[in-house]
DNA sequence: ATCTTTATAGATTGTCAAGTCTATAGATCA
DNA sequence: TGATCTATAGACTTGACAATCTATAAAGAT
């Protein structure tokens, strides 16, 4: 039970970002040291933000990504869907293309029970949240 | 947000084997046309579940797999930890090797929230409650 | 005893997500 | 306008995990 690689990159550097001044743009170069990811990698997981529109990117001299919204405006459900992942999905624990409430596998009402916690945690928590964690990332 | 592919291959089998007749043995080919996984490969995970104790084999003639225990005391967690999920290790979100509650990261308190959510999901439910879901898989 | 059945063991191969590389496009500065 | 900086795009490579293969060991049946 885990993230993936990319979603776990992308909510590091949505934190990170979430924790700069007002303002201030970050590079990729400088993103990639501060959450321990490697640049091209992470560039590519950037891009799919930016496309969800939680974050904006700027290119040329004093380019880089900063948030597109005040971090108590962000949602960790809307960084885990901008990569990969969809908390609603119902894939079926048993592997049964056709399981659903009407037709539950033997694993079904279990298992929507963590899918929904999940779901709900990703929905009632946001970056704001986060910034009451003291340390600064280094 | 997954589990690994021999978790999720180990909750199948052992939700399979907690439906069948009392003493009732079941091969590794049936288990793996039952369950949808391939035979060789779930043969190196029921190992490891027998390896724990929550699972009995037997070699030779009426071998087979069989539930060490009554299905209402084997919790998903037990079954979980058997193949390579551990919900209490601290993995920080961050990548951060010391990051814990007396120096936490900035993602630190929010998803110990949800870990605790998962470890208590697997902590309290069982193979019994599997047998709840009526549907026979095949 | 020997044969058949079945799990165990671990070396080998395959596959896909993770990570890298090369080129292009957009933006600012001088 | 040209030079430089920075994100974007996507092809290519790598590595870890999933899956297979080739034995061996254990237990009952005849």
């Amino acid at each position: 039970m885990y993230l993936s690689r990319p979603a776990e990159y992308a909510l590091r550097a949505m934190t990170y970002l979430a924790r700069q001044e007002p303002d201030k743009r970050v590079l990729t170069r400088d993103l990639s040291h501060a959450i321990n990811a490697p640049a091209p990698y992470l560039s590519k997981i950037m891009r799919r933000l930016v496309a969800s529109g939680i974050l904006d990117a700027k290119t040329g001299h004093h380019g880089g990504f900063i948030l597109a919204r005040a971090p108590s405006d962000v949602r960790f459900i809307d960084i885990l869907r901008a990569v990969d992942f969809e908390p609603t999905a119902d894939h079926c624990l048993f592997g049964l293309g056709n399981c659903d409430a009407q037709n539950p596998c033997p694993l079904h009402s279990e298992w929507s029970i963590l899918k929904g916690q999940i779901e709900q945690w990703a929905r009632s928590h946001t970056l704001g949240d986060s910034l009451k964690d003291e340390r600064d990332p280094k």
